[in-house]
RNA sequence: UGGGGAGUCGUCCAGUGGUAGGACACAUGACUCUGGAUCAUGGAACCGGGGUUCGAAUCCCUGCUCCCCAGCCA
């Protein structure tokens, strides 16, 4: 039993080069030793007035063995146990002594236990209880993404993100909110392995993990995000078609839909260029594209508002004889693109997340700066007014879907309604155009 | 500068005395009713210096770099 205040304790203790000094009252009697345990166990004492000490090595070279505490005086309510306890094992203490009761064969944990692992032992020995086998790994760190759970916990409370389950964490309850599949995730740990050495993983291979898995699974569906009205000139003003949409092109069994063609219709806003770079090959004047699943349709003429300039709506013509989508004649069109019918349409709200960093490593950061210093200001944008297929109106939180040519999406568990759809962006597609473009745009 | 760990393509992981391989990323091409998916091709690495050996990423010596430890946190 040791009477030296913290500060003595670690004054005591020597520094990295230095060896310790043993506590004055480090040969107190046995007798002495039990009283004083017994009464800071009832309670006698203030926090911090006693610990009781493992007499092990104050030269030591490892600080851990330098007669570590054991117990400290809490006076603390604890979560199960309430007031019944007033004095709390050190993690070293209890670790070793909880791998035994369970009977643990191999007790996992990371490397900076390294140097625990001696006093891990020596407990054990002293003991002389089932000695489990603690063994040493690399924790696992993911690019432009914070892992501690401490500065996680600050994020939580200063209100940066909306809670542990908030998508961009990289929690469980956040990937799950964001829409990862416990398959992607288990697929992404075969992936990464297991090692002994620092390292960051790319998230892209996260990413890429739940695409694969998704890829395969989930039901296109057609989302427009910026709507953009598009109006069929010679599509008679009230008649209403059906076309039908298959649900996955990797799973036929997955079927097919119905979808409502109509004269007036929304598409994308970045699938229409007034003026066109080189290989666009998307709607703008005298272009033709294909509606996906419906017609081919020409730009004809362009509808601005007259006082800003702004493009309210495109003109078109359609082909009737390119109903479904192809066309007899064999000629092909570059683009397809994605739609919905204005009249029937559906709102919803999306979220788009990006990385919550813009730093590979955020929590690796220079003197004077702050992990928060690298926070994404981007990181969430939230889409009012997007226009969707009717039939995403029976879908359930937590339903993911393909929104096509966009990503994978998640009805969000936490703010969606029959009336508000909520939809969470887990992870765009590989978008082979935005490179096309930024290529241009360096050149 | 005490002690404990780790160094292999851009990234992560294999290879532990016998042709350095996979995945992601990247690039190029094919295909396509998603510029998606898929397929093909390509560039790309053993921390440095010595040594042992017919032969070294692997064994030995030596140097360098990086990470962790001075909580009555875990």
């Amino acid at each position: 039993m040791d009477s030296l205040s913290a500060d003595k304790i670690r004054e005591y203790r020597g520094t990295l080069t230095k060896p310790g000094v043993e506590s004055p009252h480090r040969n107190r009697s046995v007798e002495e030793n039990l009283d004083l345990f017994g009464r800071m166990r009832a309670g006698e004492f203030p926090d911090g007035a006693y610990v009781l000490r493992a007499r092990i090595d104050m030269a030591s070279p490892n600080l851990n063995m330098r007669d570590p505490v054991m117990y400290r005086i809490l006076h603390a309510s604890h979560h199960r146990t309430g007031d019944q306890w007033c004095i709390y094992p050190m993690y070293d203490w209890a670790h070793g002594q909880s791998d035994s009761i369970e009977g643990v064969t191999h007790s996992i944990c990371t490397l900076e236990f390294e140097d625990h692992r001696p006093l891990y032992d020596w407990f054990l020995e002293q003991l002389g209880i089932f000695h489990p086998q603690q063994i040493e790994f690399a924790r696992l760190n993911l690019s432009y993404t914070m892992m501690s759970k401490r500065r996680l916990l600050a994020l939580v409370q200063k209100g940066i993100v909306d809670g542990w389950d908030d998508p961009r964490m990289p929690t469980i309850s956040g990937l799950r909110r964001r829409g990862y599949t416990p398959e992607s995730i288990r697929d992404f740990s075969e992936r990464i392995g297991v090692a002994k050495r620092d390292s960051i993983v790319d998230v892209a291979l996260l990413e890429h993990c739940l695409r694969d898995d998704l890829n395969k699974s989930a039901r296109r569906v057609m989302a427009v995000l910026r709507p953009l009205k598009v109006i069929i000139d010679n599509y008679p003003d009230d008649k209403i078609e059906e076309v039908e949409a298959v649900n996955n092109p990797e799973d036929e069994s997955m079927g097919t839909r119905p979808l409502t063609f109509s004269k007036v219709l929304y598409i994308e806003k970045d699938d229409f260029r007034e003026d066109p770079p080189k290989k666009f090959f998307r709607l703008s004047p005298g272009s033709e594209v294909r509606l996906k699943h419906a017609y081919y349709i020409t730009c004809v003429d362009v509808e601005k508002d007259e006082k800003t300039g702004e493009i309210v709506a495109v003109h078109c013509s359609y082909d009737p004889a390119t109903k479904g989508g192809w066309s007899a004649d064999g000629r092909k069109v570059k683009g397809t693109l994605h739609w919905v019918s204005a009249a029937h349409a559906i709102e919803a709200e999306v979220r788009l997340y990006d990385y919550l960093f813009t730093k590979e490593a955020p929590d690796v950061v220079e003197e004077g700066k702050e992990f928060t210093d690298f926070l994404n200001p981007n990181s969430l944008e939230i889409l009012h007014g997007c226009k969707v297929e009717p039939s995403l109106a029976e879908a359930k939180a937590g339903d993911r879907f393909q929104f096509l040519r966009h990503g994978y999406f998640c009805a969000d568990t936490k703010y969606f309604t029959p009336d508000r759809l909520v939809f969470n962006r887990a992870v765009s597609l590989r978008d082979t155009w935005a490179k096309i473009e930024k290529k241009q745009a360096d050149e």
